[in-house]
DNA sequence: TGCGATTTAATCGTGCGCGATTGATATGAG
DNA sequence: CTCATATCAATCGCGCACGATTAAATCGCA
């Protein structure tokens, strides 16, 4: 049976090439605004709580600072956001929404009729995989923690 | 209802973070076998069929030469695979899996109740979520193509 | 109080992805 | 047969991801 396992078959794979056609279908909406795929999910993750630690970002976004650092100080050479050293915890650095960064999200609201289009109407479908997936990363977090 | 999306409820992080999850995860079992988790995607490729051409690897794996040239190019490195031009056809090159690429197929199936134990054992839910992720990246495809 | 252990961000090197371009080979219309 | 067009792999530049390491600040305990 494992002998005959083709690349479709696999569920990596799948979630694999998925991860692609998203970047790729996002890539003209993001394109105008200035901002890469994974710089718009650190914006998503700002517009919901501004002034977090580089730390709490990544835990949001299960990144580490050798990808966030670069990420976020190219971010800050556009203008979107800035970088502070914590008054309260010298070893930290804040990281806030400047206004063009806030700004941002309007124009961010405005995609989702073309996001809506790409992905289907269905959003029972579309939420019930989002759950399922999230379920998948909390088990293999789990299982990677341990092993 | 817009205005209070949090990146959990986008189900473009959910693929995001399985997919870097899924990585994580291969990485320990693929790590031995001296590849990465792109090089194992081209190699359950070749084990399906061997000696394609790079064009229609990519139409699998969703890749262009831009990419699979170097990954290619480290695969020979190592001597997992041959780089062929094709006598047929001298603007293609074929590629070959070597003795020691078609003997680490072996070695892979070993890593199926590993991947198993760390994916979960409910194969219908599995199956289920595989098939969702394709059709969407199915859909994904097609409207990106005409948009 | 002093000092080792811990936490935090930054740095470095490597390997993808991919838009854009290049160069070589093949094809096809006239 | 010729030359424009198409196809194919390769190349280049940039931005992630991430393992490994470093340096600075804080914490905790004797």
């Amino acid at each position: 049976m494992d002998f005959k396992m083709s690349l479709d078959d696999h569920l990596c794979f799948a979630i694999y090439s998925a991860h692609h056609a998203i970047v790729r279908m996002y890539r003209p909406l993001l394109d105008p605004m200035g901002v890469t795929y994974p710089q718009y999910l650190v914006l998503l993750a700002l517009w919901e709580q501004d002034g977090r630690r580089v730390r709490e970002l990544g835990a949001d976004l299960f990144l580490d600072s050798n990808t966030l650092t670069p990420l976020l100080k190219r971010m800050q050479a556009v203008g979107l956001v800035a970088r502070r050293r914590n008054p309260e915890d010298e070893r930290s650095v804040l990281i806030f929404l400047t206004e063009k960064g806030k700004a941002l999200k309007a124009q961010a609201e405005g995609m989702s009729p073309c996001v809506a289009e790409a992905m289907g109407d269905d959003m029972q479908e579309l939420a019930e995989l989002r759950d399922r997936l999230h379920r998948l990363r909390a088990r293999l977090d789990g299982v990677t923690q341990k092993g």
